[in-house]
DNA sequence: AATCATAATATGCCTAGACATATTCAGAAA
DNA sequence: TTTCTGAATATGTCTAGGCATATTATGATT
């Protein structure tokens, strides 16, 4: 284990279990460089790593101090759903519902971002797990930004799946929620009406420019999200 | 801004507008040292933060490789329920609906992890925001981690605030899901029968130790998550 | 007592070099 | 041809110094 590491564990233990409470200023760069028996270049590295964690706010002159923890912030990772399937040993299918070009009304101006009268490409399709329905998505490509879409006709590849590996992009937002199946939901994924379903909705950029609206609808027993968060890890 | 940024900056321009595929090999920390006109730890800087998001991998003799763009991973807040309504400026307030010290039964057991007979404190509560019910909380807290949670009554202080100022956690899990509220939610909540909502699980250790599990029941129509993600960014 | 300029201090960033180590590549041996 | 061995190479880490800059503490002035 590399000395700054080494370091940034030994701080790392007296702030996590309470030696050094919230708002305890830690020794200088200098003193511990010294107490440490290394450069202070090193010093900064194992400091600067507690900062990127959040365990501590560094400011010049005003020195390193331990944070409050935080509330709640976790990673989140949001399984590619063919992968995940895939892995679990599970046969995959995308089946396409529908597709249709057209300018974008007031719903999809809303959903995408963009002007009315952009034209848009509308996606519904099905994701199949071992024959079964497993989730529903409706999709919104913005054709301005992805014109080769057009050509593109969808019927047994994710549009998630070409679209990452053609299209960067640069942000993204995510929101999740759940709501009760209507009918037509519950038609396509075969469950019974008012099923609660999860829904992840998905906004996509490239540099200011729209590139995607989803939705992806799961009914609730069939996914559950998972985030691990480890206070102060790598 | 500094000049490590500067480069990051740079370098990442190339990867994210896809001038840099994936794949690719970046130039030698001496060669950008020399065409940045800096020294090779100033690069090594950079490099460093785009490896840290992912943007590269670095392998000694092999190289710095452009990443594929990782399917979904993004950074989900879960914000402490009291802080954000009084941001919003809506009134908050808990209220306990029952609190109960026993041994831990084989449900609880599951849900918390530990050997059944254990002592755990279960608390169910209520979270108001603005009079009406917002949230359903169902809380079981292990009181061999926190025996001072045994004299709390947990009348009107919400448990997770206290738990979060009293008992450093290192290790927290999510599990997000959607579900039919039943009789029993749907009274509480004052909502209708098989309303969906959107819940929370959250188990907390700290060091191998399970301190508490929580479950917070939200009608799909009070919550929704949000998360953001700006690819390769700080 | 209040305000303001100044000095002290801790971090932020940088350089130029060094040795360590993992990995690859090329050439030698089987 | 295959396998093995050693050299080359890129990163990983570290040192010992330096200047820059934000912030605080101090002391002087009003």
């Amino acid at each position: 284990m590399p000395r700054y590491r080494e370091i940034y564990e030994s701080l790392r233990q007296k702030i996590v279990l309470g030696q050094w409470p919230p708002g305890h200023r830690l020794p200088s760069e200098h003193e511990l460089a010294r107490s440490f028996g290394c450069a202070r270049m090193t010093i900064g590295k194992a400091l600067g790593a507690l900062a990127d964690q959040r365990l501590v706010t560094r400011r010049r002159r005003a020195g390193t101090v331990v944070n409050a923890p935080r509330p709640q912030e976790s990673v989140l990772e949001i399984h590619d759903i063919e992968a995940e399937l895939l892995a679990a040993g599970v046969s995959y299918a995308y089946q396409s519902l529908e597709r249709r070009v057209r300018r974008a009304n007031a719903a999809d101006a809303a959903a995408l971002g963009v002007p009315p009268g952009t034209p848009v490409l509308a996606l519904t399709g099905l994701h199949r797990a071992g024959g079964q329905p497993h989730a529903l998505e409706e999709r919104l490509i913005n054709l301005q930004a992805v014109p080769e879409a057009r050509a593109e006709r969808f019927a047994d590849i994710s549009p998630g799946r070409w679209l990452l590996q053609r299209i960067p992009w640069t942000e993204a937002e995510h929101q999740i929620a759940a709501l009760n199946a209507d009918a037509a939901i519950a038609r396509r994924l075969a469950i019974r009406r008012n099923t609660a379903c999860l829904t992840i909705e998905r906004n996509t950029w490239r540099d200011e420019q729209r590139i995607t609206h989803v939705r992806v609808i799961y009914p609730c027993d069939q996914h559950r999200l998972v985030a691990r968060f480890r206070y102060g890890a790598a």
